[in-house]
DNA sequence: ATAATTTTTTAGACAAGTCTAAAAATAATG
DNA sequence: CATTATTTTTAGACTTGTCTAAAAAATTAT
């Protein structure tokens, strides 16, 4: 067992492996946990000698098997207990990751499983996140940012790579959810702005925003 | 805000405080929370600092107005969990106690708001205890132990007085479960056994097992 | 009412997780 | 490649919540 402070460094790594390839720096999880290097140095020997991270000496961590499943695990009911709160206790899709943040921590398997049931098996969490299975694996799906699409290419939105409630709010602002489709009608060169079509709607949409939304083709 | 073992103690005193109606101990504290009374002495201090218990030495402690709000909120989210552990997520009345113990300490009104309203505002947990409203007001109910219920008395079966997992179990075995009535046919002197009907079924019922359900005449 | 017993508190220690400040190792630069 | 600069680790300290052992207070019994 875990306790909720290993629990969360094996979330933290996990996500920074997903976007790294190499061993985690004690300075990176330090900046994702905002705590300081020598905590997490100390923290890291403990994972290690349980075995779910390999950690040599300045040279990095990575997760063992054991070490992704059982992160895989903690982002699965995360997300689980992401999509309860939307769509069963009328929670918007910026007020969830707080509540889940603790939910997570929960120790029941027998609870996930039921709440898995219960949801209907979702794959997605409302940010349009995979969720990951019982053995902690995950469908990866070929999505792209919305500022890699050319003039007059379509596609629908899939998710968001900036889960912060002021962007979420922006989007809700602007009618862009999960599912709908959107065209790129001009790309602005000077300011990398996209001008789009959404819901018959038409609207301008600027670099950070086009970079923070996933489409599929 | 509390941490973890402040709302646990604080819950362990609402409890022992609503048996008795003097100070509750040191000791009483220890035994209920499987800890040493000194541990007890050191965390009554701190409580007593956060203004949320009276606490003089040698003369036990008594919750303030504000500890029994508190208390009273902790124990609402336990039972509205339990609630939901059964209604929703299919989970037996003898399951739902630990799972709870967890649930309890997620902090978000939302939540419980949210939870309270799609069980449809229930007013007593799977055992039949009553769920504190939002100002910690709890509903107390006559309810009597069927021990006291004498020869040709009826009544409706309406909570547990021991809630463990074996003597749940025990009453699944027998059939009888909340809501249900019993008639007393019998009582015997030289054990103080009841001989009852309950759903058309006559069964034998020792005095330990009458001495731990509640009716309501 | 004094002695024996029980309860409660104090004092000091320990584990987990964190921090700061300093030392050691690695990486970057001229 | 030698010297800065940066990153990482170590050492020692602090907090929370716990414990044991001993002292102090309260209770019970003789």
């Amino acid at each position: 067992m875990f306790t909720l402070s290993e629990e969360n460094y094996l979330k933290a790594i996990y996500h920074l492996e997903s976007d790294s390839n190499k061993g985690i720096s004690t300075n990176a999880i330090a900046k994702s946990l905002e705590t300081k290097a020598s905590s997490v140095t100390d923290m890291v020997k403990k994972l290690s000698e349980k075995e779910v991270v390999i950690y040599k000496k300045y040279q990095g961590v990575t997760l063992t098997e054991l070490g992704k499943k059982t992160a895989a695990n903690i982002v699965r009911k995360h997300r689980l207990w992401e999509v309860f709160l939307v769509e069963k206790l009328n929670f918007s899709w910026d007020e969830v990751h707080e509540v889940a943040e603790q939910l997570e921590h929960i120790k029941s398997p027998k609870l996930i499983n039921q709440l898995d049931s219960l949801l209907g098996f979702p794959t997605h969490d409302p940010h349009g996140d995979p969720i990951p299975d019982k053995d902690g694996n995950v469908n990866t799906v070929d999505k792209i940012l919305l500022s890699t699409l050319s003039k007059n290419e379509k596609g629908i939105c899939v998710g968001v790579n900036d889960s912060s409630s002021e962007f979420l709010r922006f989007l809700d602002k602007k009618k862009i959810t999960l599912g709908k489709k959107i065209t790129v009608l001009e790309r602005e060169d000077f300011d990398d702005s996209l001008f789009i079509e959404i819901d018959g709607e038409k609207l301008s949409i600027s670099k950070k925003i086009a970079n923070n939304l996933y489409i599929k083709k």
